[in-house]
DNA sequence: CTATGTAAACAAC
DNA sequence: GTTGTTTACATAG
């Protein structure tokens, strides 16, 4: 093919010497640490059961009463046990016989259990007993034991540049990557049922997942799928060579990777490339860590070594693993058509490669959500809407679970909606979930699933490719933080946003956009560390200008040298990839940097978060809008596009989704959170699925303002802000007039027992429902 | 047209 | 020779 002898003469280019970043300590690839566990989850049993919900009649245990300050509403105590879809399913009766007249709207608290969690920790407590939990939760939970066994013992052979993954220190970000990825739909389509049952997969992939799938029984189950391409050293893997590099450089602790290693670590995990691919393959290797944004190169302090490492605004963190395992989980045959088609398909006739990724649109990546609607707070309320933020974005994060509800009395599935204006007697706050989604969420039909959300195809993949931007807009935003953030930032414009195009994902968009501007000389550097970093002065940077670049697809690097922080690392704490995340979180300014202290939400967000494609608000299409917000994000939100929606957390809960173009990285959020959502099958499951964890949100009651900007400091103050008299806790909120159902965060105070924080307003839940207490 | 894969020319080490 | 960049082109969708 080539020939064209028209290529240019490349002039001269030169290596810039980066000032030094790295952590001295560096060199490649190593880093043996070795991630402790990762998260699998083991659980398995997801078996919905479902069965119970006929029963109407309300179990023992369950409390009515009525609000005392809201007109048709009542407030429901459930014991944890107790079966709430078929409590829901009578209080719809219920609330339809009584019609506008009478009580329509169920607030709907667990009690009993455990639910509440003020300062303590208490992860999910509710969730426990629950079977039903969508394999979302589970995994979270699973994950949440530190312990697991993690230890595989990692193949001798593994390179030193690689390290397995997972979730390393973080175990939370990694936690929180595979909720995500659970999300992720994507692999369904690759199929591996096709494939026989070995395991040999294992072998190859060693590490990363075997963790999995000794870990998890489930897959286990599916004797018959496991294996895939994997299996067969000849077959192609269907992943492109952006996502086998992103695999390969997640798959580190520090998330960064030489060169060398990363053709090492593909050739490990992918015999084809070793065994069968022509030797151009590491050409494209390199072509495409030069090509696209998302990959950046960082130099050693010595200058010595490059590493190249993903942008974290663009990095989903996914992992060869994730995605097996969602490939698991859900075969898909599609994939397996390729798989099969592959390898009929006379050479020739096929396309080279297939299709690797599967491409999705969406990318799950939570992220936060956007405030806008979501939050629906009241200002009156007391709950700071921080930390209302804080949790939701918490949430979402973690599992956004999107309610389908729908009682089934009624039959319609409306989706749930908030209506906040009541809830907020309820002295609390609230939030929700997600709601929006429905909106937006296009259709649900599939849901149904897994987790779902996104429709089939859901999910991408690589997330990476995703990313792209698109250059127009400005508006992006970026909250990956997961926080609302606002930023002000000036609009990007340059900043392409992500709307543009649709696609799915386009890749390089992002990458192009963002930086490019100048013709590559540099990438500068300026002393920007990293991306993050730098963004705000790449913000300055035009994505180039228009089109020239167009065509080319090269992508100017800027790399920063990171100096970055010198090691980054620790902050793995939380999420994998916190340390760069942390960079970028922070804001580009400096101040605040919040993100830190939104460990979950970086974690969720940030792993994902950003690098979510964006939707377009623009475009968005609907569908599968889901443009990562990627690179954007990290630069600077666009207010801009946002539209009137200001990050500011409280905002307009009107604004919902719908109209504005949410685009950025709203709509990121919210979308894209949505999407992957799983809808719960049952009530239950999104009253026990997510208990916040306080502590990690940072609640603190800090002012809105704060929420724009979230501090990062005050790690723990969140659920220390609440007094004793106070807590949290989730539920929900079941409109029958609307056929709705909602999530809300309560915030409950016993105003009794001492002060009261909420006010002389609050009610006294307490006396009304002591198991509050 | 976009995303991806390939090949290749160069440049800088 | 390796690592990086960047172009050109092919091809599937």
């Amino acid at each position: 093919m080539k020939t064209s002898p028209r290529r240019p003469l490349i002039l001269k280019r030169r290596r810039v010497p980066l000032p030094v970043q790295n952590a001295p300590g560096e060199t490649s690839g190593e880093e043996p640490k070795r991630p402790p566990a990762q998260q699998e989850p083991g659980q398995a049993q997801a078996s919905k059961e479902a069965a119970e919900s006929n029963s109407c009649k309300f179990p023992a245990g369950i409390k009515i009463i009525n609000h005392p300050t809201m007109p048709n509403t009542q407030v429901v105590a459930i014991p944890n046990n107790a079966n709430i879809q078929s409590i829901i399913t009578a209080l719809t009766a219920k609330g339809k016989e009584s019609g506008s007249t009478g009580p329509n709207k169920f607030i709907l608290i667990s009690c009993g259990g455990a639910p509440t969690h003020p300062p303590g920790p208490q992860p999910q407590a509710q969730t426990s007993n629950d079977p039903k939990r969508t394999e979302v939760v589970t995994e979270t939970l699973g994950s949440k034991p530190a312990a697991r066994d993690v230890n595989l013992p990692r193949p001798p052979e593994a390179l030193p540049g690689q390290r397995w993954e997972s979730c390393a220190g973080s175990e939370a970000a990694g936690c929180t990557l595979d909720n995500s990825l659970t999300n992720i739909q994507w692999l369904g389509k690759m199929s591996s049922d096709g494939l026989g049952p070995s395991n040999i997969k294992q072998e190859m992939e060693g590490k990363e997942n075997r963790h999995l799938e000794q870990s998890q029984v489930k897959v286990e189950e599916t004797p018959g799928a496991s294996a895939s391409w994997q299996d067969s050293a000849s077959e192609r893997p269907p992943y492109s060579y952006m996502a086998m590099i992103q695999f390969a450089i997640n798959s580190t602790e520090r998330k960064r990777m030489t060169l060398k290693d990363i053709y090492t670590w593909i050739e490990d995990h992918f015999p084809y490339f070793k065994h069968i691919a022509k030797p151009g393959w590491k050409n494209s290797i390199r072509h495409n860590l030069s090509l696209h944004d998302m990959f950046v190169r960082e130099t050693s302090a010595n200058g010595k070594v490059s590493f190249w490492t993903i942008h974290p605004s663009a990095n989903r963190y996914l992992t060869l693993d994730q995605v097996f395992k969602q490939q698991q989980k859900r075969p898909n045959p599609e994939l397996r058509r390729n798989v099969t088609i592959k390898s009929e398909l006379p050479l020739g006739a096929r396309r080279k490669m297939k299709p690797l990724l599967p491409r999705v649109s969406s990318y799950l990546v939570p992220i936060q959500f956007p405030v806008n609607q979501s939050l629906v707070l009241q200002p009156s309320v007391k709950m700071p809407l921080p930390l209302a933020a804080s949790l939701m974005s918490s949430e979402l994060a973690r599992h956004s679970k999107r309610v389908r509800i729908a009682p089934k009395v009624s039959g319609s599935c409306s989706p749930l909606r908030r209506d906040t204006s009541q809830l907020k007697a309820l002295g609390l706050l609230l939030v929700l979930l997600a709601e929006e989604g429905v909106a937006p969420l296009p259709a649900t039909g599939p849901l149904q699933e897994d987790k779902l959300p996104l429709g089939e195809g859901l999910s991408p993949l690589l997330p990476v490719q995703s990313i792209k931007e698109e250059e127009p807009q400005p508006g992006e935003e970026t909250l990956h933080l997961g926080r609302p953030i606002k930023v002000e930032s000036p609009p990007l414009e340059e900043w392409p946003s992500p709307c543009p195009s649709i696609k799915e994902e386009s890749s390089h968009s992002w990458e192009d956009s963002s930086h490019s501007p100048t013709p590559r000389p540099k990438r500068s550097y300026s002393g920007l560390k990293s991306p993050a970093r730098c963004v705000s002065e790449m913000l300055v940077i035009k994505r180039r200008e228009g089109r020239e670049m167009s065509r080319s697809r090269r992508k100017q690097h800027l790399l920063p040298p990171c100096l970055d922080e010198p090691e980054p690392e620790l902050l793995f704490s939380q999420g994998p990839g916190a340390s760069q995340r942390a960079t970028e979180l922070t804001l580009p300014t400096e101040s605040s940097e919040p993100a830190s202290r939104l460990g979950y939400s970086q974690e969720e967000g940030g792993p994902f978060k950003t690098p979510i494609k964006e939707t377009l608000p623009i475009s968005s299409t609907p569908s599968k809008s889901v443009l990562p917000a990627t690179p954007e994000s990290w630069r600077l939100t666009p207010p801009a596009k946002v539209g009137g929606l200001e990050f500011s957390p409280v905002h307009h809960p009107q604004a919902a989704f719908g109209p504005l173009p949410d685009a950025l990285g709203l709509t990121d959020f919210s979308t894209t959170p949505l999407k992957s959502i799983p809808l719960f099958d049952s009530p239950r499951e999104l009253l026990s699925s997510e208990p916040f964890d306080l502590t990690s949100d940072p609640f603190s009651t800090s002012s809105p303002s704060d929420m724009e900007v979230p501090k990062p400091d005050s790690p723990g103050p969140e659920a220390a802000s609440l007094s004793a008299n106070r807590s949290l806790t989730e539920g929900l909120v079941l409109d029958t007039m609307n056929d709705s159902l909602s999530k809300i965060l309560l915030d409950i105070s016993f105003p009794g027992l001492e002060e009261d924080p909420l006010g002389p307003d609050s009610i006294n839940w307490a006396q009304f429902i002591p198991e509050l207490r």
